[in-house]
This record gives C-alpha cells, structure tokens and sequence, in this order.
DNA sequence: GACATATGACTACATGCGTGGTCATATTAT
DNA sequence: ATAATATGACCACGCATGTAGTCATATGTC
C-alpha cells in the first residue's frame, strides 16, 4: 500500500476522527497546510481507490473511514524504510537519529524500557 | 535532495567503490537488480542533475563518484522519515520495529550499547 | 578496413503525485 | 424563487520516476 506524504496527513485527520466528511478533513487540517478543498477531496479520492479509506454516504455527501490499521501502516512503513535505505538494520538507524539530536531524553527513556521489554 | 529509491541503490554502489564508470555500477548491481545498462545510466545521469554525483572523464567514458557523503543522506533521510510517519517522535518508530521483529539480537545489543552512550 | 560493440546524448512514455479547474446538481440564505 | 454555496464526478497539467529506445560516434575484432 503505497501512501504518499500528502495522503498520509489525509489519514492521521481520520485515525485521529474516523467519519469525517471531505470539508471536515479540509477544516482539520488548516494550519499550514492549506489546500484547496478540491486538492483534498483528490486524496480522499485516491485513498478510496488504494483501499485505505472506505465511505459512507450521509446525504448527498461522503463520510470517509480508514481501512487501514495506524499501528500497521506505520510498522510496515518503518520497515519498508530500514530495509531500503539501511538494509534491512535497524541499530544504524538509530544512531543517526542519535548524532542528529533527533532523540530527546524522553525518547532515550522510552527505548530503554522498551530494550528491557525486549529482552524477557 | 530528493534521491529515489532506485536512484538510492546505485549511490549505494558507489559509496561503497567510488569512481566506477556506467557498465561497472551496473555490473556491481547484478543480484535481481536487472536494469538495463539504459536504465543505469539515466539513474546516474540524473543523480549528477541532482548534485549526488559528480563525473570524471576517462577516455570516452564517465567515472562517477558521490558527492553526498552516505552518512549525512541517511541521518537526513531518516529525520525525514520520522517527522513525516512519526510526527518526529523517534521512540514509537523503534516501537514498532521490535513489534514486527525488525529488531534482531544483535541489534538490541547494539542499542543498548548506543544508549550508554548516549547517556554520558 | 568492415562490422560488432560500447558509450554518451537525446528522447519517449506510462504511472504517480501535487495541485486544482469545470460542470452539474443540491441545499441554504435572502 | 433566485442567488450563492457546497458537493461529487470528471478532467487537466506539470514534474518525478521507472524503464528503456534511437542515434551518432569511438573502439576493438577479424
């Protein structure tokens, strides 16, 4: 299920409020990103056909549902991405994130107990 | 820079023996990777458009050799990732790689490792 | 020296993606 | 009721990407 960076912020609107309509979506996502209605109702479109997102109808308009797991989507994500830009190694992954401070002390926590999760 | 995942194994190829010329990189592609020596050469061809490359001339020929160096693509490559799928949050990535056994032992290890590190 | 081969330059073409326009129709506001 | 607005259906268009083809030329082989 290929889901391109736009679309994506398309689905965490609907993980986060499954049901909404296309206007709702468009209001949703406001700051910053702001596309026309039409640009957003063209990734619920697509959406629709990839499978992610089914519809039902509510008057003369759509309500949008994912059809896809959150949970899923982003582990399946993180391993099509370890396996083509790291081979398939997580640990050097990682350490990149580490020596481009993009790990927070709360992140090293959390992997620490995460790593002590792991190993029982 | 936008570098595709194709266009990516071939950076690949030449990180790890820079200087090789169109047939060579395509040759070092082999395993499942048959592209068309065409193929290659658009790759490299617009890699050099792109900036990851830069040509010497042999004779007749290209040696092509990165100019992007590998470590920085990738840290890079991977804060992308992660502000786009992870909303910037490193732990939950990790998280899911453990969940669908991206993690191998050798792997934890070389986490644990890292964290000490990182903790000094 | 003629022919096959390698190489670069240029071109092609389908599909995906980002972005939104047009059109017909339904609903809301006045 | 008429006008403005919202909604879906369909269409457009340029750039990126995957995948090569064509052409001219240089080089190696017999």
């Amino acid at each position: 299920m290929q889901i391109s960076a736009s679309e994506l912020e398309v689905m965490e609107v609907l993980w986060a409020r499954p049901g909404l309509a296309a206007s709702d979506v468009h209001d949703a996502l406001g700051d910053g990103r702001d596309w026309n209605v039409r640009t957003v109702k063209t990734f619920l479109a697509r959406l629709v056909e990839k499978g992610a997102l089914r519809t039902e109808e509510d008057g003369r308009r759509y309500l949008y549902f994912p059809q896809i797991k959150e949970d899923e989507y982003k582990a399946e994500a993180a391993t099509q991405f370890i396996d083509r830009v790291f081979s398939g190694r997580a640990a050097p992954l990682v350490a990149h994130l580490a020596d481009s401070r993009g790990l927070t002390r709360e992140d090293i926590a959390a992997l620490e107990k995460l790593l002590g999760d792991l190993k029982k």
